[in-house]
DNA sequence: CAACATTGTTAAATGTATTTAACATTATTG
DNA sequence: CAATAATGTTAAATACATTTAACAATGTTG
């Protein structure tokens, strides 16, 4: 009814998000985005760009006239800061506190900081400021220690998820989650 | 060229693989799992339910009949308890380490279930397992204490994420960051 | 067992995100 | 400055996941 403004606050699809945050960084490195910098950067055809573009335009986040180079705005800018610290978070947590592979994470990394709420991110930042404080770094190495002496995925129970899934004692973690099972 | 097999081994997209989990819960809960059910439990029209199971059925996953209920093959099950499990490891990380409330740690775990990694999953699952080891429960007492000394964004730098991401230092966690950016 | 309720399917449409192919604009350079 | 290269857009097609509306099969019960 009420003519929708076109800035509006509604929030983006995971896509878009990617986008944003790609623009982001193109704007903090070269201080602009062109279309074929998005498309390589993320590996997609430069009409996906366009459309995508088009649409973060229309939303009011980014400012871009045909042809020419793409840039944040105010809005934009503060959104993809959102996001960009969602995988700062991310991926710190994944490599330096749970050891995963730099690659690894960087994938995840790029795919949680759409999906997961800000609520986790937060608990996951704390977490991460946990182990920075004075003193609890040696826990944290203890527990590399403990994780590093899981190399071998046939003498360690721990190792085994995405191997045999069955090792795992899931009657263990699973009474208060059937609980929680109403929406999915 | 060479006719794909019918239950073939490729991954299944996000949506299929909660179609999945979802009939794995049920098949668990009641021996068996009505389209009905699987709308309901999951909030969707019946329609969309009847195409995902013809795609699982095609993909060799469920058995089904039209107008019958469904039930898993021995291929399906070995999926959905990988999914299954991904997703009690997550549940439990996000409500009993990080303190994530419930309702919040079951709708992020229904999203990381599909898009993180089994290779990060084994590690939230080793940190896991290492705050259950004898003596260290007390470390994630602290770390409890910690995070609940943060109850007030106003005063606690590291419980202001979704609300003023520009209160984090974001220098101090990008070196490493930057160079991973090859891919996104 | 006929009427009704429940359950499940098909058909048609929508929305989002992609791709390739063709074309348009802009930039470079010989 | 004209030819060429690079960049960007539009159009058309595909894929996936979804919806509503209409219909079909199954089950229940008076």
């Amino acid at each position: 009814m009420t003519p929708q403004p076109h800035h509006s606050r509604g929030s983006l699809s995971p896509s878009l998000e990617h986008y944003l945050r790609a623009i982001f960084d193109l704007q903090e490195s070269k201080g602009y985005a062109r279309v074929t910098d998005i498309a390589s950067m993320l590996g997609v055809a430069k009409p996906a760009v366009s459309a995508a573009v088009k649409t973060l335009r229309s939303n009011g986040l980014v400012s871009h006239r045909v042809y020419e180079s793409i840039l944040l705005t105010e809005e934009g800018a503060k959104r993809a800061k959102g996001v960009s610290g969602k995988f700062s978070i991310l991926m710190h947590f994944l490599t330096d506190v749970l050891g995963v592979e730099e690659e690894q994470a960087f994938v995840d990394a790029c795919v949680m900081e759409h999906y997961v709420s800000g609520n986790s991110i937060d608990r996951f930042l704390d977490l991460l400021r946990f182990f920075e404080e004075p003193g609890n770094q040696e826990i944290l190495e203890k527990f590399h220690q403990f994780r590093r002496s899981c190399e071998s995925v046939d003498t360690c129970p721990t190792c085994s998820y995405h191997c045999d899934i069955s090792v795992i004692d899931f009657d263990d973690m699973s009474k208060k989650i059937k609980q929680s099972k109403r929406r999915v």
